[in-house]
DNA sequence: CGACTTTTTGACCGCATGCACAAAAGGCCG
DNA sequence: CGGCCTTTTGTGCATGCGGTCAAAAAGTCG
C-alpha cells in the first residue's frame, strides 16, 4: 500500500523530541501551536499532517518519555545491588537542572506532569500513566525480590509495597522539585528511605 | 474611608470555597472564567470585581486549601502518638473519592497540581508552594522530634529527613491517586513507610 | 431627599487558539 | 517521461478565551 509520495523534509523522530523537551518544560497547556511551530522549524500543516492534533502530539511525547524512562531503569535495576541503583533512581531528579535545553529547564517527572495536568480528564492520558505506574512497580518490584533473596533488602513489606513506596517517593520528590529543592536535604531524605529498605 | 458603597449581594468567602473545589477538580488551565461564572452563579464582572483576574482567583483559592490543609495538619499532630497520625495522614489521599462534590471530584492535593501546572512560569505561585512546603516539613519534624524523643520514631535519621521523606511521599500519593490507585496496595505502601520510621 | 460610593449587569473586544483546506512541489514507479 | 501519491506551504476561519467598560441599581449618610 502507498506508493510513496513526496518524502518527509523532516525527522519525525527528531521533531518528536525535541516537542517532548519543549512539552517537558512547559506542560501541555503553556506549549501552544505556535511554539511548536517555531520550535521545531516546520509549517503548521506539516506538525498536523503528520502528528495529528495538539493532544496527540502531547500523548505521543508522553509515551517516548516514558519509553526512554523505561529502559533506563531495567538497565540501571538488571546487574549489581539494587539499593545503590534505586538511590540513584531517586537522587537523580533530586539533583536539578540536569536536562537543562535551549527551550527551558524541563523539570519534574514528565509523567507525573501529565498526571496533575491531563489525567483528570482525558482516559487515554490516564491509560497512559496508569501504564507507566504499573511497570515500573514491576521492574522496582522484581529487583526488589531478587534483593531480598540476595539478603540485600528487608523483608518487612513485600516487594510490591517497597515498589509502590518508591513509586510515590520519585513522583512526590520530582514534584516537590519544581518549586526548588534544597539537594542536601533531598538526598537526606532519599538516604533515609534507602537505608530503611535495607536489611 | 470608603463612605460605603452598594453591598455584595454575594458571600465573597463562600465563592472563594466553591472556586476551590472547582480549581481543585480540574485545575488552572481547564477552568475556564465562564466555568467560574457558572458555578458561582455570579456574573463576570462581579467576580472580576471581587477576585481580580484568574490567577489572582486561583492563587487565592491555593492559599484558602493550604491554611485548611495545615490546620488539620498541625491539629492531628499536636497530640497523641505521632505515627498513627502521620499514617492517617498518608492514607487519606490513598481513598479516593472523599472529597466528592457536585462539581467534579477534586483529587490530589491541590497544593501539588499548583506545582505541577503553574509554578515552572509563575514566580508567585511557586513562593506560595515552597512555603507551603517548608511549613509541612516544619510541622512534622516537630512532631517528629516529639516522637524521637518518646522513644517512638526511629533515630536513625533526622526528624527534617523523616519529614521531608514524608513531603515527597504524600505528593507522590496524591499525585498517583490521580490516574488511579488500588487502595489496597497504597496503604501497604503507607504501612510499609510508617513501620520503617518505628523505633 | 439627594449626593456619593460600590456592586451588578450584560454586552463587548481583541486575541490566540486549534484546525481545515487548496494549491504547489517532490520523488517513485511503470 | 508522465501519472500518481504524499507532503509541504501558507492562508483562512470559527471558536472560545481572559478581560474591560459603561450604565443601572442599591445601599449609606449628611
Amino acid at each position: 500500500m502507498a506508493r510513496t509520495g513526496r518524502p518527509r523534509e523532516f525527522d519525525k523522530d527528531q521533531a518528536l523530541e525535541r516537542a517532548l523537551l519543549l512539552f517537558w518544560s512547559r506542560g501541555f497547556g503553556a506549549t501552544s501551536v505556535q511554539d511548536l511551530v517555531e520550535a521545531l522549524a516546520l509549517e503548521r500543516g506539516s506538525l498536523y499532517g503528520a502528528f495529528g492534533d495538539k493532544r496527540s502530539f502531547y500523548l505521543a511525547a508522553v509515551r517516548l518519555y516514558w519509553e526512554t524512562y523505561e529502559r533506563q531503569l531495567v538497565t540501571a535495576l538488571e546487574a549489581g545491588p539494587v539499593l545503590p541503583a534505586l538511590r540513584e533512581v531517586l537522587a537523580n531528579p533530586a539533583r536539578a537542572q540536569e536536562y537543562a535545553s535551549d527551550v527551558g529547564v524541563p523539570q519534574g517527572c514528565m509523567i507525573g506532569n501529565a498526571t496533575a495536568e491531563l489525567v483528570p480528564q482525558d482516559a487515554e492520558a490516564r491509560e497512559i500513566v496508569a501504564r507507566a505506574h504499573a511497570r515500573f512497580i514491576q521492574i522496582v518490584a522484581t529487583g526488589l525480590r531478587r534483593a531480598q533473596a540476595d539478603g540485600e533488602v528487608s523483608r518487612d513489606a513485600t516487594p510490591e509495597a517497597q515498589a509502590q513506596l518508591l513509586l510515590f517517593t520519585v513522583q512526590g520528590l520530582s514534584l516537590v522539585s519544581r518549586a526548588g529543592l534544597d539537594t542536601a536535604s533531598a538526598l537526606a531524605a532519599v538516604d533515609a528511605l534507602i537505608d530503611a529498605l535495607r536489611a
